[in-house]
DNA sequence: AACTGGCCGTGACGTCTGTCATGACGGGCC
DNA sequence: GGCCCGTCATGACAGACGTCACGGCCAGTT
């Protein structure tokens, strides 16, 4: 019987590591490769030929919803198990977009990645039960493009003037936009704002 | 020859369990207790007597630094390594004051964990020499007990008004205190000045 | 005893923020 | 063609924010 084979993706490489251990100690189960960048992703995929990847959310250069859309296009045969620390709603959402097979958030039980990658390599989607309710009862994102843009450069601590310049905006529409941001995501000031956004996976 | 028993204490089962199989590879480390809650590292160390606590900073019940000081109050004869993902300098320099042996950042190579449990284990010291430099550049926070508490109560958004009835104070004073907390931080809203003092560990 | 530094408060000042009304322009939709 | 919606802008306003000067209180130095 041929054993599954698996691309391992997270920048902290200890965590990497130890995961690698942990599918390892399985019989099924091979780490053909290990990546530390989102966009390392898909160039070591051509290379290795895994059947499932499973790929960190956080990651620098691509993340790894990205990553997973880039995949999907690239490799068809290569199916994709995000794994995430954040339970974020809109993270589900996006990783379902980019074709994503399952969906494991970090703190489930350490025996569940095992079972997660077998089930996604027989073609099975994995996803948390309550995480996807959570997802559909936050709904798609509210924020329109321009809101979403002045909520990231908001991020910092940016005041207006700061971010009018960064996105070539008046202070007054950068206002605007952060005034109905504000009012959309329920809150009373950008700090609010941003924190809710980040919460939801909307930025 | 005995094994070094090795405690491991982090929030994320996923991320535990797996680096207690990256652990359990090595001959000469046995992973004797896990935990997932600050809270619950000081019983588990009295009934198992751990050689060496492998500490994650970010835990609910009781961070991982405040476990260490309490662990090595209790437990004398238990030494700590502190592994977190982020190298703030505060947390190095918290690390230490709480009596621990190490410090890893999750981003080191995986090879490097078990390498830092056995020096620990025989009483040396283990701390990555580029954040060690780092926190001594950055100095020990300069931040009253005040002006830290009124950052933390601004984090989440919360107006002047809000902060000062949380911490049964005049609106003034907290604005006083958020000024002079921006002025120290070197930023230029108290946005930005809770970011520069959760990125140094100060709050 | 004088001095320093943290704590807490007040009042005043100018600036930044958040809101609202209003308008122009373009794209999609029935 | 109208209609809605997103984008961008302006002007005005109240309220929040950040700064400064100033005071009183207490604990610990020197």
């Amino acid at each position: 019987m041929n054993r599954i084979r698996v691309l391992l993706a997270d920048d902290q490489h200890l965590v990497r590591g130890a995961l690698a251990a942990l599918l390892s100690l399985e019989p099924d189960i091979e780490v053909v490769a290990e990546v530390g960048r989102g966009d390392e992703v898909v160039p070591a995929a051509l290379r290795t030929r895994p059947e499932v990847a499973v790929l960190d959310v956080e990651m620098p250069g691509l993340d790894g919803l990205a990553a997973a859309a880039a995949l999907t296009r690239e490799l068809p045969g290569c199916r994709v198990l995000i794994v995430t620390t954040f339970g974020r709603a809109g993270y589900l959402r996006r990783a379902m977009e980019a074709g994503s097979y399952g969906f494991l958030v970090k703190d489930a039980p350490a025996e569940r990645l095992a079972d997660a990658v077998r089930r996604v390599a027989a073609g099975l989607r994995v996803v948390d039960p309550e995480l996807a309710a959570a997802t559909l009862a936050a709904g798609a994102s509210p924020l329109t493009a321009r809101e979403r843009d002045v909520l990231v450069a908001a991020r910092d601590g940016s005041s207006a003037a700061e971010i009018a310049q960064r996105l070539f905006l008046s202070e007054g529409t950068v206002r605007n936009y952060l005034s109905s941001a504000i009012s959309k995501t329920g809150t009373r000031n950008r700090m609010e704002a941003v924190r809710v956004a980040e919460e939801n996976g909307w930025l």
